[in-house]
DNA sequence: GCTGCGCCCTGACAGTGTCAAGCCCGTCGG
DNA sequence: CCGACGGGCTTGACACTGTCAGGGCGCAGC
């Protein structure tokens, strides 16, 4: 029964997120929202990071569902980075309060909440595979590449999270921005070597 | 005379984000800095996200003289992007607070703070200008191209200050850190048209 | 029948941002 | 010379937060 709390404290907290931002998360407030004492929380989280880790860990688990579902293995190693980018800007826009959380650093430190960082790990593995090709060993001897897909899909889907892109470039619709982030994508990723 | 309250408490809330991140962050302790009691501060700001409005509009003042100290018009366009791209990164390693700030848009937000707002439309215009060349007027006829060397820019320096990159592809020294930078951005830059 | 424990509660504390009100002192009009 | 005024700063209070301390209730096992 006990598991009904955990999840409902989950869910609040989620919800909490995604309707006012970030910063109106509050242990008091989820408990509220799942009808417990504001100390319920503390029986199966230790503290206040804790609670976010979790939503942090579902997050990558998420990502990564978005970003395998568009590499079918069948396609070119350019029709699959392209693909895999897209994802992971979608993933940015349909989860828009919960990937600000995955990569605030200052709010939840990956580093100590394994079970995020391995979820982490694991869609950061996916990107690898599809850039350098199948590599079992974790080993990566020209960071560059990695680096350049990954920039521009983080660096598109945070500018456009934090409103730089409606600010700068007027309003447009979801359809033109997916238009426009396609085409970015697709100038861009060809020309690693 | 006053003035010099006002600044010390601008110069209380940087140390502070700069010693012990953006969450170390608050009035009382930036009053306790200054010396001055904890309303002191709502005499010059009309509320906390003030204060943090003004750190981020000398933050892009501060970057837009990074950016166009690395863009002497002599140079080619290509070679000019990549020294801004570069002198973006930089600025955000050597402001790590800051930047993170400047770019956090439920912290600060942009839009109601007409100053800091200019201040970061002038960076930008310089990136543009850089782009497709001198345009007075403002209107950007294909985004693509911008969007590509922002992201770039933006996405690596972000995935520096989250911590991801330390943590997924081992400890660099800065000097190494430079080096590959400087091959992404040299990587990714030319592919525009 | 007693003990222990899982599960959840109430109560308290220091810290926060912000509203309200007051105090000190230089300036200025009469 | 004196009284009102207002800029610059203060103390006090409020509701809210995360977290520590401790209690109570019901069930399992001895």
């Amino acid at each position: 029964m006990s598991d009904d709390v955990r999840t409902a404290i989950l869910k609040a907290s989620l919800e909490l997120i995604d309707e006012n931002g970030l910063r109106a998360f509050s242990m008091r407030e989820a408990a509220r929202r799942a009808h417990v004492s504001h100390q319920a929380p503390y029986h199966y989280f230790p503290d206040r990071e804790s609670i976010l880790a979790e939503l942090v860990r579902n997050g990558f688990e998420q990502l990564h569902t978005y970003m395998s579902a568009g590499s079918t293995p069948a396609d070119t190693a350019a029709e699959r980075l392209e693909r895999m980018g897209e994802a992971y800007i979608r993933f940015a826009i349909e989860h828009r309060a919960l990937f600000r959380l995955m990569f605030r650093d200052e709010m939840v430190d990956i580093g100590h909440h394994p079970e995020a960082k391995a979820a982490a790990d694991r869609s950061f593995h996916l990107l690898v595979e599809a850039v350098v090709g199948p590599s079992p060993s974790g080993e990566i001897a020209d960071p560059a590449p990695i680096l350049a897909v990954w920039s521009i899909a983080h660096g598109l889907a945070s500018l456009e999270l934090e409103g730089k892109l409606q600010h700068l470039f007027g309003e447009r619709t979801p359809q033109e921005w997916k238009q426009i982030f396609s085409e970015v994508v697709r100038t861009v990723i060809p020309a690693r070597g």
